[in-house]
DNA sequence: CTCGCGTGTGGTATCGATTCCATAAAGGGT
DNA sequence: ACCCTTTATGGAATCGATACCACACGCGAG
């Protein structure tokens, strides 16, 4: 490994003036910077990113933070903020927090140590006061996690009126008797909160009151899925259509249907949230709430490496657009 | 920040004593080393990981590099492999190469820095040869990705029985019209090779020669899969069946039979590779070779874990079984 | 002719850890 | 009583970069 000591010795100068090329400093002759870069060449080098980091340097790595990499939706997250960091010149280190606040906190101390420039954060497990103190050792974007919190920049989605819609839909479909099932407890904060006033509003305007024994809260996954349509079908007074928080309980709750021979629509209509590639590859296809990861990614980018270049970059929160796709299973 | 000198004040002594407590070596009063972790605790104080590795240290961290993310085989693959790191106190960095090679190669560059102790490689874009020479910097594990070198550990899953049990269980369906669509090429080294010897020997045992028309190659995404099943329907002399190389590829194939109202397995048989979650949740339900993902990221951990333990740790190669998971598609 | 400023270059302290070396007290063997 | 080893601790150099300060040169203004 060459060090700077190598390449001033090579080019016949100072460490000093091989640093000053190295970060496009001003004072350094053209004669003695071709020099240099020419020993840089020549011996391959290149900065050592701990010593810079000791020395409290920017490293153009931004760290992004995914409670589970195998949700699809995170992946494609991550993905999309990977493409536009690198167009930037920036490298992504994706951490895993498998919605531990523990492993959240080990991941945001490495902000501290300049480890990473700066961190985005697709979901938050701790509270924001156990998050906050950290914001003054680099930025911290919020992506895709919603909270009531002005002081940090937030790229979002617009969950209320994707869910608002969603439900709007079932409801010119016919439905009236529409169960809701979703990730989150039905009255907290943020993101979920604000689907849960989509759906409230949705119905409210319809002049149809909420049945709460069709309200399933806490529901993620594909087995999940599967063992709501179970306890749906097993109902007296059962809802003719299901408001979904994700296309993975929605898939889960079509496998389980075609399992019983429920029709879908025609028995019980579904209506998913991401349209992951998914969305399309079950049959009846899957109806379901669009959301621009893409997007949201790539906004999220732009807005951390913004404020990287400029400290006192505006605060902003982006809301994104969020559409329903109509397919079969409504 | 706390620094290893505020810990030293605090606890009246040395920054030697200090760092000696932090990393358990001998010769500390027992008193003393009491004192130093009181300090340590009530500063909050932990090492600077930048100043560390200056300074050559090990710092528990190991880096993934994956092609893509969004394939879900690798994001469960990463998952394995950090539940498993986690639980022996290391940290996982992830990062996607997309399958660029200059990308590859500035990964690998954060071994000879120091910035992670060690890489798991889950696919290789380079050469081995331009990977090689890292290997002196920190290991190198190979995991899924199969090359002929005998100085790197590598543990990978048996592609050639589990492509042979595939084509196998078509054969004992009742299928000699068999066609093959994999990624990678045809003649490759590594993965696709053991994976076509597998075709040939099962297609071979059963006195069935292989036509030319039915081998697809280079086939990756759910798009491939609906164009190779169009593909196939034009044909004259169709296959009555179909060897994928993803459950993605699969899972088009059937979304586009579907579409064209194909009879599966009726009209054509397709058989998968990987058993992901989707392969049970679309209809029909895929029958696909299982390949144990969980034990092999878990496995490729522990190898390298164990380097970092023991540099002479022996190098081996490892093999995890593959089974066929028969489902309904075939 | 000198002062001051814009340019160009190098010496050296610094970041926060580890580690070699020096020092010193305690205990054991002869 | 003396030497040697073991145990315990601190001082200072070191890793590879950056940045402050000092210095030197050339040139136009006063």
């Amino acid at each position: 490994m060459a060090t700077i000591m190598d390449v001033a010795k090579l080019s016949g100068l100072s460490k000093t003036t091989v640093s000053r090329v190295i970060n496009n400093h001003a004072y350094v002759s053209e004669e003695k910077r071709t020099l240099v870069l020419k020993a840089m060449e020549e011996l391959d080098y290149y900065p050592n990113p701990a010593a810079r980091r000791l020395r409290g340097q920017l490293t153009t790595t931004i760290g992004v933070v995914v409670p589970k990499i195998i949700n699809p939706f995170f992946a494609y997250l991550v993905d999309a903020i990977e493409q536009a960091a690198y167009k930037n010149g920036y490298q992504v280190m994706i951490f895993q927090s498998n919605e531990d606040r523990t492993k959240e906190l080990s991941f945001l101390n490495l902000l501290k140590t300049k480890q990473v420039d700066g961190i985005i954060m697709t979901a938050i497990e701790n509270d924001w006061k156990a998050v906050e103190p950290f914001t003054k050792y680099g930025p911290i974007v919020l992506c895709n996690e919603y909270i009531n919190e002005p002081t940090v920049p937030i790229v979002r989605l617009d969950q209320f009126k994707g869910t608002y819609l969603g439900i709007k839909h079932l409801i010119e479909k016919g439905h009236r008797k529409i169960a809701y099932c979703t990730g989150g407890l039905f009255a907290e904060e943020g993101k979920d909160k604000d689907r849960n006033r989509g759906y409230q509003k949705a119905m409210g305007e319809a002049g149809i009151t909420v049945n709460p024994n069709w309200i399933f809260v806490d529901r993620h996954t594909i087995e999940d899925g599967k063992h709501v349509l179970k306890n749906v079908l097993e109902m007296d007074d059962r809802p003719t259509a299901v408001f979904t928080g994700s296309d993975e309980i929605a898939a889960g709750m079509i496998a389980e249907a075609n399992e019983q021979g429920i029709d879908i629509p025609g028995d019980i209509a579904i209506i998913g949230f991401d349209d992951q590639p998914l969305a399309e590859l079950i049959s009846p296809k899957l109806t379901t709430v669009r959301q621009p990861v893409d997007q949201m990614g790539e906004k999220a980018a732009e807005v951390i490496i913004n404020r990287l270049h400029d400290e006192n970059a505006e605060i902003c929160h982006y809301e994104l657009p969020i559409e329903v796709i109509v397919r079969q299973s409504t």
